[in-house]
DNA sequence: ACTTTCGCACAGAAAAAATGTTCGTTACGG
DNA sequence: CCGTAACGAACATTTTTTCTGTGCGAAAGT
């Protein structure tokens, strides 16, 4: 058992039960309750759940976004494939916007060392370009750093994006069906999206089954506006077909 | 010694001598010529110098810019002293622009935690903010970074300057002379200096005091653009005298 | 006032990084 | 084409860092 491990062991815990105390997490996990509290200011501070006397809680249940460390933890694998096929469908020398979100800070990662020109739209996958400075061009777009994932938006994001054109824009979602179309938790990261979408000459959606069929509260476009998803099995049928309909070429991997 | 302590002496010992055989280093470190190797690897890696069959050589005396890495080594108790007292001139609640270079990322470290908002122009200090996200408020700019140290230029970054303002800009520079101004070692560096000056209402150059009476290639404009100069006690005094001319407030620490 | 929880400080344990050695492979100079 | 020096991968060893548990006094809640 790695502290990784307990780490999750402890987020899954406190997610699903809503709160636990250290005594119990110190039972579960087999560690002593120092380290269980140690643990427990380590995620906290990660904003993966809240601290309280005697234990934590969750941070769900509020109708918010789920913390972006949160959203990292789950359906690793399935993200990991998604990202490849669509690291895959992108071709050497292309110039490439990056929406953030997990799934694309998986492409991120797949991208490093190749080719290809990159603006990334979160400070996590600008950090992973701008550490290893590769045969990869990074051009960086401004903003304001949102969240934990520092996803940049705001007028200068904007600015920055209507000033360029891109050969392919990956997008992250936070809901997608064909009838309501694509969403995002937030605003501001909605007008972004829009903003992406309408400067790349090819737009790729990237997300894993749980997206599909499901609506968040800010309202990016209609499906209509992808040219491919890519999502995983655990995908709904029915949507599935349904976003066929509306000419979006689906790749379940 | 440390490893730190070795990959100093090797830096210095290849830069003054223009270049060394790996048995040298070996001797000279008492480190085995595995190690040696790991540490030229290493080295090169950051740009610091370059590995050539049987040692290294200098990436010096070309007249080219000194790589970041090789200028992060240098005068780092003056740059800390000056970044110091650049970070004190700063009132909390302000909006700050900050340069690229070794100087404005040591003001960087200072202003982490502090409640002002920040706009750096180096990936680096970007890096630094991002990571820790206290009471500071970040915006990124826009742009193509530039070296390892990441500087960020061009069109994307002067619009981002050009959409804001700032109560204070910090500004680095390669060269600073009453008679020549303010100079740059590279163009796109120089026009952001420029644009970082006109966006705000007061502006502050560090700068050690090998970097007055020098002149860099590319100009940014008459010293009397600084508000205020701070250095150390190394800057030449008929250079002080001189811009103390020019109105500039000159801070020696 | 009493109990529980916290968190510091230290010591030991575990993990990670750095270093040295060996040895087969590769590049350069005759 | 061969010999020599240099290189770097793989492994063992050492050093350093990080993680973890325990004891104890302080702080928070009841």
């Amino acid at each position: 058992m790695t502290n990784t491990d307990r780490h999750g062991l402890i987020a899954r815990a406190v997610g699903e039960s809503g709160s636990a105390t250290v005594q119990d997490l110190a039972e579960l996990t087999g560690a002593s309750e120092m380290t269980i509290r140690r643990d427990l200011d380590t995620l906290a501070a990660q904003g993966v759940l809240e601290r309280v006397r005697g234990g934590a809680r969750t941070l769900l249940l509020r109708g918010e976004e789920p913390p972006f460390a949160l959203r990292a933890r789950e359906a690793v694998d399935a993200k990991r494939r998604i990202a490849a096929e669509v690291a895959s469908l992108i071709t050497d020398g292309e110039t490439v916007l990056l929406d953030s979100g997990t799934t694309c800070l998986e492409v991120a990662r797949l991208l490093r060392q190749r080719p290809v020109t990159v603006m990334p739209l979160s400070l996590q996958a600008i950090h992973l370009f701008g550490e290893a400075p590769g045969s990869t061009t990074l051009m960086v777009p401004g903003g304001r750093p949102r969240a934990a994932e520092g996803a940049l938006t705001g007028p200068l994001t904007l600015a920055s994006l209507s000033a360029l054109r891109f050969d392919t824009a990956v997008i992250g979602c936070c809901g997608l069906s064909a009838a309501e179309g694509l969403t995002a938790y937030d605003l501001d990261d909605a007008a972004v999206k829009k903003a992406s979408i309408a400067s790349a000459r090819r737009v790729i959606a990237a997300a894993d089954g749980s997206k599909l069929g499901r609506t968040a509260h800010a309202y990016v476009g209609p499906s209509a506006l992808l040219h491919t998803l890519v999502t995983d099995s655990s995908a709904p049928a029915e949507e599935v077909a349904a976003l066929e309909g509306t000419n979006t070429v689906v790749k379940t991997v």
